[in-house]
DNA sequence: AGACTAAATGTAAGCGCTTTCATTTATAGC
DNA sequence: GCTATAAATGAAAGCGCTTACATTTAGTCT
């Protein structure tokens, strides 16, 4: 592998040229670089990252840690972020924090021992002091999928509340009057705005907020069937059902159906995220889109933007969910 | 950020100790160890990964090349890898290939530039002859899902045909005599191996072949329904239908059922790769299990005994598909 | 043409670590 | 107690680049 020295001697100039055609920090005559960049294509010479990182004290590494790596919803997200930075020649290292306070720590951690230029966090577990000491470090950050009051321009983040409500909406549209909803763990801050939503949009409606309408569940295919199994124990009649996210939805499907409800006539269900399962269930779910793909992409730019002082148009932070009708809501007919 | 030469200053040893108490690279007197160990403590010293980097020619960062970096399958073999390293004390750099030749050798060419020590690849696009080429050069590389005969010995793969096999013989089993089978685009090597292994089972069963009966997809949900509007156009008819992966198989399936079709009663559906969505399908999706975790993993540790000369357990490089019965196929009635 | 300024290029000092080799210190053998 | 050997430590040379600063070259003006 040549360096940068073999280069310079080829071209017959000097070690600082070579690096001035490399990096267009300075200008240099156009004969020069012509010189320059034959003997860079004669010996294949490609520069050492490392050692350009080491001398220049940037590593054009962005460290991304989210909850898992699987899964499509974080699937996405790292894509779009990827693409992002690939066309800007940065790269990325990813992490996995398992929505787990030391995991998470350790997450950051261990990117922040890598010596990424910034972050890109998506946590939960972590509380919001360390977020606030974090940034008394050196290393630059945005959130994503979170409010940090002390750290606002730095968070991007959907406007949950709204989904709850436009959620709830649709089905009082439909003429539902019985509805359940199926939260998140109600610790995750996303997972309590989505539920407000929801009680503004009953109360927008003159309708009773009852507490046994609410079940709590984990987010996962077996919070939905829970709730499910919770209703009909409680005998609390229902006509739609309002998940807190696409899994817990399709896990409540398939539990309604094994119960003998036929959905949508009887129960009509609406998700939330818009995450490629949805297409997948049958019928076809109903759901709030969380656009995360945008969202990850606005983080990148902020990095670009903040860190790299690239110009970039105006940074969208708040991002708005969009309700996505399919075929698992359905108008209540009447009694 | 201190450096480890105020390390060294605050223990009153010299740079060398300080490096060998943190790389255990020749013994050190347990004393001076401690001292060094408070110091590091004491200053919140971390080790600058980059110098490190420079200076041992070793970057501790392995790339990983895949085709998507959202979707389930990537997904799952990613977070494998990961965790693997994670625990190793290596990261991970990850590019995405999109299944283009072009888009693959730059994304290696990327990865080559940020000094990994190695690569785990899953190209599709890229000739063998490209391969054996990336090999002559200096770094070190496993393939996943693929099998380049001259390299062999550093290619992790899933027996495909067995998998196809497995399939069809299954509805057989049921009874099934007319079946059709969409398989993926037949340019890549595992559709080939697929639909060998589909081929083989109707011969062993003694039942004609007919190219018909085949309709070449895309590894997409439209691959799928557009297979279901041949078979029906072309007034083939079928109690059973292979589908080279899951989302084919879904597509399929949401066709089917739009066409007027009962799912499994008058149509058995069979997928391949056992991807989350599989769960989500109504019926539930049989499948064949494609263990891309396990193969994740098992690239993650050649690369930490090849590579890094960790000692690892015997290494596996052909992994076997297991069937997967969920409700999507059923026993064919009698007639 | 000479003096002055701006543009282009070169020089060399690091960046923070690893690692070879030399040196010092402890351990053992007699 | 003194040498032979092994163990522990130190000194210093890079790793391949960037960048501040110095120097040279070209350009402009009178």
């Amino acid at each position: 592998m040549p360096t940068i020295y073999e280069v310079s001697k080829l071209a017959g100039v000097s070690l600082a040229t070579v690096s001035r055609v490399m990096n267009n920090t300075s200008p240099v005559r156009e004969s020069t670089r012509k010189k320059v960049e034959a003997a860079m294509a004669e010996l294949g010479y490609r520069p050492n990252s490392i050692a350009r990182s080491l001398a220049s004290n940037r590593s054009d590494s962005i460290g991304i840690l989210v909850s898992e790596l699987h899964g499509p919803f974080y699937g996405a997200m790292i894509s779009s972020i990827e693409a992002e930075f690939r066309t800007a020649g940065k790269h990325v290292i990813i992490a996995a924090g398992h929505s787990e306070e030391a995991t998470e720590r350790d997450g950051i951690e261990f990117l922040l021992s890598r010596n990424c230029d910034a972050l890109i966090l998506h946590v939960e577990a972590v509380s919001d002091e360390y977020l606030v000491q974090l940034k008394a470090k050196e290393i630059p950050f945005v959130l994503i999928n979170r409010q940090v009051p002390a750290l606002q321009p730095q968070c991007i983040s959907l406007n949950n509340k709204l989904g709850g409500y436009l959620a709830t909406q649709l089905l009082l549209r439909q003429g539902h009057r019985q509805l359940g909803y199926i939260s998140g763990p109600l610790w995750k801050t996303d997972a309590q705005d989505r539920y407000r939503g929801h009680q503004l949009a009953l109360q927008e409606a003159g309708l009773d907020w009852d507490p046994k309408r609410l079940f709590e569940g984990d987010y996962h295919e077996d919070g939905g069937s829970a709730g499910i199994r919770y209703f009909l124990q409680q005998g609390i009649p229902l006509t739609a059902l309002i998940c807190a996210n696409d899994e817990m939805a399709s896990g409540a499907m398939t539990e309604a159906r094994e119960q003998g409800l036929f959905i949508p006539q009887q129960l009509s269900i609406i998700g939330f995220d818009n995450v490629m399962l949805s297409h997948y269930t049958y019928p076809k779910l109903s759901t709030i889109d969380y656009p995360i793909a945008a969202m990850g992409q606005m983080a990148a730019r902020w990095v670009l933007k903040e860190v790299y002082q690239q110009k970039q148009p105006e940074l969208q932070l708040v991002f708005e969910p969009r309700l996505i009708e399919r075929d698992s809501c359905v108008v209540q007919p009447q009694p």
